[in-house]
DNA sequence: TTGTTTGTTATATATAATGTATAACAGATA
DNA sequence: TATCTGTTATACATTATATATAACAAACAA
Protein backbone atom coordinates (compact mmCIF):
# COMPACT_ATOMS: atom_id res chain seq x y z
CA UNK A 1 0.00 0.00 0.00
CA UNK A 2 3.33 2.56 -0.40
CA UNK A 3 1.65 4.02 -3.76
CA UNK A 4 -1.07 5.19 -1.74
CA UNK A 5 -0.71 9.53 -1.67
CA UNK A 6 -2.69 11.96 0.20
CA UNK A 7 -3.02 15.72 -0.60
CA UNK A 8 -3.59 17.60 2.37
CA UNK A 9 -3.50 20.60 0.45
CA UNK A 10 -5.86 19.20 -2.45
CA UNK A 11 -9.81 20.95 -2.41
CA UNK A 12 -10.97 16.97 -3.12
CA UNK A 13 -11.80 15.44 0.31
CA UNK A 14 -9.34 12.59 1.45
CA UNK A 15 -11.93 10.21 2.04
CA UNK A 16 -12.54 10.55 -1.69
CA UNK A 17 -9.25 10.96 -2.70
CA UNK A 18 -8.98 7.46 -1.04
CA UNK A 19 -11.88 6.29 -2.99
CA UNK A 20 -10.28 7.15 -5.88
CA UNK A 21 -7.02 5.66 -5.55
CA UNK A 22 -8.06 2.01 -4.16
CA UNK A 23 -10.43 2.11 -7.53
CA UNK A 24 -7.56 2.94 -9.44
CA UNK A 25 -5.37 0.13 -7.62
CA UNK A 26 -8.41 -2.16 -8.69
CA UNK A 27 -8.44 -1.34 -11.72
CA UNK A 28 -4.88 -1.29 -12.67
CA UNK A 29 -4.37 -4.97 -11.24
CA UNK A 30 -1.89 -3.40 -8.36
CA UNK A 31 -5.31 -4.87 -6.05
CA UNK A 32 -6.90 -8.03 -6.77
CA UNK A 33 -9.83 -9.75 -5.95
CA UNK A 34 -9.33 -11.20 -2.61
CA UNK A 35 -6.19 -9.52 -1.46
CA UNK A 36 -6.30 -8.32 1.68
CA UNK A 37 -6.44 -3.60 2.26
CA UNK A 38 -4.62 -2.39 5.74
CA UNK A 39 -6.97 -2.17 8.90
CA UNK A 40 -8.55 1.39 9.06
CA UNK A 41 -5.74 1.77 12.26
CA UNK A 42 -2.70 1.47 10.36
CA UNK A 43 -3.92 2.91 7.07
CA UNK A 44 -4.55 6.02 9.01
CA UNK A 45 -1.38 6.01 11.00
CA UNK A 46 0.68 5.44 7.88
CA UNK A 47 -1.28 8.48 5.90
CA UNK A 48 -1.03 10.51 9.18
CA UNK A 49 -4.82 10.79 9.13
CA UNK A 50 -7.64 10.09 11.19
CA UNK A 51 -9.41 6.80 11.37
CA UNK A 52 -12.58 7.51 10.89
CA UNK A 53 -11.71 8.88 6.95
CA UNK A 54 -10.50 5.72 6.43
CA UNK A 55 -13.43 4.60 7.51
CA UNK A 56 -15.59 6.06 5.78
CA UNK A 57 -13.80 5.21 2.23
CA UNK A 58 -14.21 1.57 3.12
CA UNK A 59 -17.46 1.92 4.09
CA UNK A 60 -18.41 3.95 0.31
CA UNK A 61 -16.57 1.18 -1.34
CA UNK A 62 -18.48 -1.52 0.82
CA UNK A 63 -21.77 -0.08 -0.05
CA UNK A 64 -20.90 -0.16 -3.58
CA UNK A 65 -19.92 -3.93 -3.44
CA UNK A 66 -16.12 -3.36 -4.39
CA UNK A 67 -14.69 -4.37 -0.92
CA UNK A 68 -15.81 -7.38 1.63
CA UNK A 69 -15.63 -6.62 5.29
CA UNK A 70 -14.82 -9.57 7.32
CA UNK A 71 -14.83 -10.10 11.32
CA UNK A 72 -10.99 -9.52 11.88
CA UNK A 73 -9.54 -10.48 8.75
CA UNK A 74 -10.31 -6.78 7.99
CA UNK A 75 -11.30 -5.56 4.48
CA UNK A 76 -10.47 -7.43 1.55
CA UNK A 77 -10.87 -6.57 -2.09
CA UNK A 78 -14.21 -8.30 -3.55
CA UNK A 79 -13.82 -11.56 -4.40
CA UNK A 80 -16.61 -12.91 -6.04
CA UNK A 81 -16.91 -10.34 -8.75
CA UNK A 82 -17.21 -6.92 -8.93
CA UNK A 83 -20.46 -4.60 -9.90
CA UNK A 84 -21.13 -4.26 -13.14
CA UNK A 85 -21.91 -0.97 -15.26
CA UNK A 86 -25.36 -0.24 -13.32
CA UNK A 87 -28.00 2.30 -14.44
CA UNK A 88 -27.10 4.52 -11.25
CA UNK A 89 -23.51 4.22 -12.66
CA UNK A 90 -23.93 4.73 -15.95
CA UNK A 91 -26.15 8.09 -15.39
CA UNK A 92 -23.27 9.78 -13.16
CA UNK A 93 -20.67 8.60 -15.89
CA UNK A 94 -22.95 10.31 -18.57
CA UNK A 95 -23.40 13.64 -16.23
CA UNK A 96 -19.64 13.78 -15.06
CA UNK A 97 -18.64 13.37 -19.11
CA UNK A 98 -21.58 15.69 -20.34
CA UNK A 99 -19.67 18.09 -17.89
CA UNK A 100 -16.46 17.89 -18.67
CA UNK A 101 -17.47 17.11 -22.27
CA UNK A 102 -18.83 20.60 -22.34
CA UNK A 103 -16.02 22.64 -21.02
CA UNK A 104 -13.41 21.10 -23.73
CA UNK A 105 -15.68 21.71 -26.52
CA UNK A 106 -16.27 25.79 -25.48
CA UNK A 107 -12.18 25.63 -24.92
CA UNK A 108 -11.95 24.20 -28.48
CA UNK A 109 -11.03 20.71 -28.11
CA UNK A 110 -12.74 18.37 -30.62
CA UNK A 111 -14.98 15.28 -30.47
CA UNK A 112 -12.32 13.19 -31.45
CA UNK A 113 -8.98 14.41 -29.33
CA UNK A 114 -11.85 14.27 -26.38
CA UNK A 115 -13.23 10.71 -27.15
CA UNK A 116 -8.74 9.90 -27.60
CA UNK A 117 -7.86 11.87 -24.39
CA UNK A 118 -10.43 9.52 -22.90
CA UNK A 119 -9.25 6.38 -24.22
CA UNK A 120 -5.97 7.38 -23.16
CA UNK A 121 -6.80 7.73 -19.37
CA UNK A 122 -8.57 3.89 -19.78
CA UNK A 123 -5.33 2.60 -21.71
CA UNK A 124 -2.88 4.41 -18.68
CA UNK A 125 -4.25 3.17 -15.87
CA UNK A 126 -4.27 -0.65 -17.45
CA UNK A 127 -0.58 -0.20 -18.49
CA UNK A 128 0.64 1.78 -15.26
CA UNK A 129 1.58 -1.14 -12.91
CA UNK A 130 0.81 -4.75 -12.43
CA UNK A 131 -1.44 -4.76 -15.47
CA UNK A 132 -4.31 -6.56 -17.06
CA UNK A 133 -3.37 -10.03 -16.98
CA UNK A 134 -0.86 -12.06 -14.99
CA UNK B 1 -33.06 31.40 -19.92
CA UNK B 2 -36.16 29.17 -19.40
CA UNK B 3 -33.61 26.01 -19.96
CA UNK B 4 -32.19 26.97 -16.43
CA UNK B 5 -32.90 24.09 -14.14
CA UNK B 6 -31.64 23.92 -10.38
CA UNK B 7 -32.07 20.61 -8.11
CA UNK B 8 -32.28 21.79 -4.34
CA UNK B 9 -32.21 18.14 -3.71
CA UNK B 10 -28.56 17.39 -5.48
CA UNK B 11 -25.61 16.73 -3.27
CA UNK B 12 -23.47 18.74 -6.17
CA UNK B 13 -23.70 23.07 -4.83
CA UNK B 14 -25.69 25.34 -6.24
CA UNK B 15 -23.41 27.52 -7.29
CA UNK B 16 -21.88 24.35 -9.61
CA UNK B 17 -24.66 23.38 -11.07
CA UNK B 18 -25.08 27.30 -12.55
CA UNK B 19 -21.63 26.88 -13.70
CA UNK B 20 -21.95 24.01 -15.35
CA UNK B 21 -24.83 24.67 -16.81
CA UNK B 22 -24.00 27.53 -18.60
CA UNK B 23 -20.91 26.15 -20.01
CA UNK B 24 -23.30 23.74 -21.41
CA UNK B 25 -25.08 26.77 -23.02
CA UNK B 26 -22.00 28.15 -24.44
CA UNK B 27 -20.97 24.73 -25.51
CA UNK B 28 -24.23 24.15 -27.36
CA UNK B 29 -24.69 27.13 -28.79
CA UNK B 30 -28.22 28.25 -26.39
CA UNK B 31 -25.90 30.72 -25.48
CA UNK B 32 -23.50 33.24 -28.14
CA UNK B 33 -20.66 35.16 -27.39
CA UNK B 34 -21.93 38.23 -26.97
CA UNK B 35 -25.29 37.60 -25.32
CA UNK B 36 -26.10 39.32 -22.36
CA UNK B 37 -27.01 36.85 -18.89
CA UNK B 38 -30.00 38.26 -16.55
CA UNK B 39 -28.56 40.32 -13.41
CA UNK B 40 -27.22 38.08 -10.35
CA UNK B 41 -30.75 40.04 -8.66
CA UNK B 42 -33.62 38.51 -11.56
CA UNK B 43 -31.79 35.10 -12.03
CA UNK B 44 -32.03 34.42 -8.14
CA UNK B 45 -35.61 35.46 -8.22
CA UNK B 46 -36.30 33.35 -10.93
CA UNK B 47 -34.53 30.50 -9.61
CA UNK B 48 -36.01 31.21 -6.17
CA UNK B 49 -32.00 31.04 -4.52
CA UNK B 50 -30.25 33.81 -3.00
CA UNK B 51 -28.20 36.83 -5.02
CA UNK B 52 -24.90 35.60 -3.33
CA UNK B 53 -25.22 31.97 -5.17
CA UNK B 54 -25.55 33.19 -8.42
CA UNK B 55 -22.72 35.55 -8.38
CA UNK B 56 -20.24 33.09 -7.08
CA UNK B 57 -21.08 31.47 -10.38
CA UNK B 58 -20.79 34.19 -12.47
CA UNK B 59 -17.16 35.24 -10.20
CA UNK B 60 -15.68 31.81 -11.54
CA UNK B 61 -17.28 32.03 -14.91
CA UNK B 62 -15.59 35.69 -14.97
CA UNK B 63 -12.24 34.38 -13.41
CA UNK B 64 -12.19 31.70 -16.24
CA UNK B 65 -12.59 34.36 -19.15
CA UNK B 66 -16.11 32.66 -19.98
CA UNK B 67 -17.79 35.39 -18.94
CA UNK B 68 -17.33 39.73 -19.02
CA UNK B 69 -19.11 42.08 -16.64
CA UNK B 70 -19.74 45.43 -18.03
CA UNK B 71 -20.64 48.45 -15.18
CA UNK B 72 -24.53 48.56 -15.72
CA UNK B 73 -25.00 46.63 -19.35
CA UNK B 74 -24.31 43.57 -16.77
CA UNK B 75 -22.81 40.05 -17.58
CA UNK B 76 -22.41 38.82 -21.05
CA UNK B 77 -20.71 35.91 -22.44
CA UNK B 78 -17.22 36.67 -23.36
CA UNK B 79 -17.78 38.08 -27.26
CA UNK B 80 -13.46 38.24 -27.56
CA UNK B 81 -12.50 34.64 -28.12
CA UNK B 82 -12.79 31.56 -25.67
CA UNK B 83 -10.26 30.67 -23.37
CA UNK B 84 -8.25 27.65 -24.97
CA UNK B 85 -7.02 24.43 -23.28
CA UNK B 86 -4.65 25.31 -20.63
CA UNK B 87 -2.38 23.69 -18.81
CA UNK B 88 -4.66 23.76 -15.92
CA UNK B 89 -7.42 21.88 -17.94
CA UNK B 90 -5.66 19.78 -19.39
CA UNK B 91 -4.83 18.31 -15.99
CA UNK B 92 -8.18 19.19 -14.83
CA UNK B 93 -9.63 16.86 -17.52
CA UNK B 94 -7.09 13.97 -17.11
CA UNK B 95 -7.50 13.51 -13.14
CA UNK B 96 -11.39 13.16 -13.54
CA UNK B 97 -11.25 11.58 -16.99
CA UNK B 98 -8.40 8.86 -14.97
CA UNK B 99 -11.27 8.52 -11.99
CA UNK B 100 -14.26 7.75 -14.34
CA UNK B 101 -12.48 5.21 -16.39
CA UNK B 102 -10.95 3.47 -13.27
CA UNK B 103 -14.55 2.54 -12.07
CA UNK B 104 -15.90 2.11 -15.72
CA UNK B 105 -12.87 -0.11 -16.14
CA UNK B 106 -14.03 -2.28 -12.38
CA UNK B 107 -17.14 -2.76 -13.82
CA UNK B 108 -16.13 -4.28 -17.09
CA UNK B 109 -16.56 -1.38 -19.48
CA UNK B 110 -14.07 -1.65 -22.12
CA UNK B 111 -12.07 1.29 -23.62
CA UNK B 112 -14.20 1.52 -26.62
CA UNK B 113 -17.58 1.54 -25.25
CA UNK B 114 -15.73 4.39 -22.40
CA UNK B 115 -14.57 6.05 -25.54
CA UNK B 116 -17.96 5.88 -27.30
CA UNK B 117 -19.79 7.04 -24.59
CA UNK B 118 -16.82 9.95 -23.93
CA UNK B 119 -17.71 11.13 -28.01
CA UNK B 120 -21.47 10.40 -27.17
CA UNK B 121 -21.61 12.95 -24.69
CA UNK B 122 -19.47 15.67 -26.78
CA UNK B 123 -22.14 14.84 -29.67
CA UNK B 124 -25.35 15.43 -27.71
CA UNK B 125 -23.86 18.36 -26.62
CA UNK B 126 -23.72 19.96 -30.21
CA UNK B 127 -27.43 18.29 -30.56
CA UNK B 128 -29.14 19.08 -28.38
CA UNK B 129 -30.70 22.68 -29.43
CA UNK B 130 -28.98 25.50 -31.71
CA UNK B 131 -26.39 23.73 -32.57
CA UNK B 132 -22.61 24.39 -33.69
CA UNK B 133 -23.25 26.73 -37.01
CA UNK B 134 -25.84 29.19 -37.78
C1' DT C 1 -31.30 66.54 -11.41
C1' DT C 2 -33.56 62.35 -9.58
C1' DG C 3 -34.41 57.68 -9.72
C1' DT C 4 -33.38 53.02 -10.95
C1' DT C 5 -30.60 49.10 -12.05
C1' DT C 6 -26.13 47.20 -12.26
C1' DG C 7 -22.21 44.55 -10.05
C1' DT C 8 -19.79 44.64 -5.80
C1' DT C 9 -18.66 44.47 -0.99
C1' DA C 10 -19.50 43.81 3.85
C1' DT C 11 -21.78 41.49 7.94
C1' DA C 12 -24.21 38.20 10.02
C1' DT C 13 -26.39 33.82 10.51
C1' DA C 14 -27.62 28.86 9.82
C1' DT C 15 -26.75 24.38 8.19
C1' DA C 16 -24.07 20.74 6.34
C1' DA C 17 -19.67 18.61 5.14
C1' DT C 18 -15.22 17.37 6.50
C1' DG C 19 -11.80 15.94 9.68
C1' DT C 20 -10.06 14.99 14.15
C1' DA C 21 -10.01 13.14 19.04
C1' DT C 22 -11.44 9.67 22.49
C1' DA C 23 -13.73 6.06 24.06
C1' DA C 24 -16.05 1.91 24.15
C1' DC C 25 -18.08 -2.40 22.26
C1' DA C 26 -18.32 -7.20 20.34
C1' DG C 27 -16.34 -10.69 17.45
C1' DA C 28 -12.25 -13.24 16.03
C1' DT C 29 -7.69 -14.88 16.86
C1' DA C 30 -3.26 -16.23 19.09
C1' DT D 1 -6.29 -13.79 28.71
C1' DA D 2 -4.59 -10.60 25.62
C1' DT D 3 -4.73 -8.44 21.12
C1' DC D 4 -6.52 -6.86 16.83
C1' DT D 5 -10.53 -6.24 13.99
C1' DG D 6 -14.55 -3.35 12.32
C1' DT D 7 -18.05 -0.66 14.37
C1' DT D 8 -20.49 2.78 16.94
C1' DA D 9 -20.99 6.81 19.79
C1' DT D 10 -19.90 11.38 21.35
C1' DA D 11 -17.72 15.67 21.07
C1' DC D 12 -15.29 19.30 18.85
C1' DA D 13 -13.18 22.45 15.24
C1' DT D 14 -12.92 24.09 10.71
C1' DT D 15 -14.56 24.88 6.28
C1' DA D 16 -18.11 24.99 2.60
C1' DT D 17 -22.51 26.23 1.26
C1' DA D 18 -26.50 29.15 1.31
C1' DT D 19 -29.29 32.74 2.89
C1' DA D 20 -30.56 37.49 4.68
C1' DT D 21 -29.76 42.52 4.82
C1' DA D 22 -27.57 46.46 3.90
C1' DA D 23 -24.91 49.64 1.61
C1' DC D 24 -21.89 51.51 -2.10
C1' DA D 25 -20.44 53.41 -6.68
C1' DA D 26 -21.02 53.31 -11.61
C1' DA D 27 -24.13 53.59 -15.57
C1' DC D 28 -28.18 54.84 -17.54
C1' DA D 29 -33.08 56.82 -18.15
C1' DA D 30 -36.52 59.98 -16.94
Amino acid sequence: MMWMEIDLQSEVPIYTQLVDQLIEGIASGQLKPGDPLPSVRSLAADLGINLHTVNKAYQLLKQEGFLQVHRKQGVVVQPGGMPGVTDAFAAKLQRQLRTLAAEAAVRGMSESEFADRSAQAYRQLMTNQGGEAR
